[in-house]
DNA sequence: CCGCGCGTCATCCTTTCGCATGATTTTGCC
DNA sequence: GGCAAAATCATGCGAAAGGATGACGCGCGG
């Protein structure tokens, strides 16, 4: 596409200069009487093909539509981890919903007692989930089982 | 500063013209028998000034460019809140530097003797660090007053 | 039907925690 | 130097947590 224009115009350029100067060998045979007229077309010829090759050349070479990338920094709000992901951690771990659930709320702080009131279900139901929990988790301590939880993207 | 750089190339190029046409004159008259030599300047003459409106062109029209703006989404590692407020936090609640370690230690899972041989002093140091910290954060378990801690922007 | 996983609850026991209280030493500042 | 705050350690006790074990019911798939 580019390189048809540019063959068009080079040829067009070259029939203008035959044209011109077959003009230029014929004014001479007419208008030779005029001594200085050669210095004469010598500018015109050159104010002509300055102006030609001015042309040409802004079509030729200018069409260079230089691509400047700016960077435009877009702050995504923030890659929330979304937490989707606690379903498949849980289930590689082996860690039931129940369990799981109880980590929630101990995470939130609340003592044995009150996650049973809770979720109304007796304080030692809650302790044997904790341990079990624990126990999958490798943790010793509800403090160890919520940091861990965190670290494997069990609670947020 | 492009102002300045057009106008010397336009006066450089008027003056580039005036010694042609002055060696134009020149060679004329020593060269004025060959009957042709007229049609063979005006193509020299033709071929010269249409390189430089080439040049002159490209160089006075061609710096056009067009400034594109490419959006590129650039994800901000994430607004890490950089944590370095936790001093602030700490003194507003007047909780000491000593018992903010212990809190750390707490929060990473560690019980209060293992906190106090990682520290170098007795467990009981550590739960009377603990129990003052817990008051000034209106904790009553160490798990709530980690979570406190993380609300209040004292750990991470 | 029987086993299995899960949730539920309980009991016993040990360890850890949390709280109160008091004391001594260290540190920072006027 | 002296005072106040902070850090250290101790003792005791009740509460909470943690571990081990056993038991019961329920739904589900072989």
């Amino acid at each position: 596409m580019a390189q048809d224009g540019m063959r068009k115009q080079v040829v067009i350029f070259g029939l203008v200069g035959g044209v011109l100067v077959t003009l230029l060998q014929w004014t001479e045979f007419h208008f030779v009487v005029l001594e200085h007229s050669v210095a004469i077309y010598g500018v015109l010829i050159a104010i002509l093909f300055a102006g030609a090759g001015v042309w040409l050349g802004t079509r030729l070479l200018a069409p260079r539509e230089r691509i400047v990338d700016r960077i435009v920094e877009i702050v995504v709000p923030a890659p929330t981890p979304k937490f989707a992901a606690d379903d498949t951690a849980r289930e590689r771990l082996g860690i039931t919903r129940r369990e799981l659930e109880i980590l929630e709320h101990v995470a939130r702080g609340l003592s044995n007692r009150e996650i049973g009131e809770a979720l109304f279900v007796s304080e030692n139901t809650v302790k044997t989930h904790c341990s079990r929990a624990f126990d999958k988790l490798g943790a010793r301590r509800r403090t160890e089982a919520v940091q861990r939880s965190k670290e494997l993207g069990l609670l947020p």
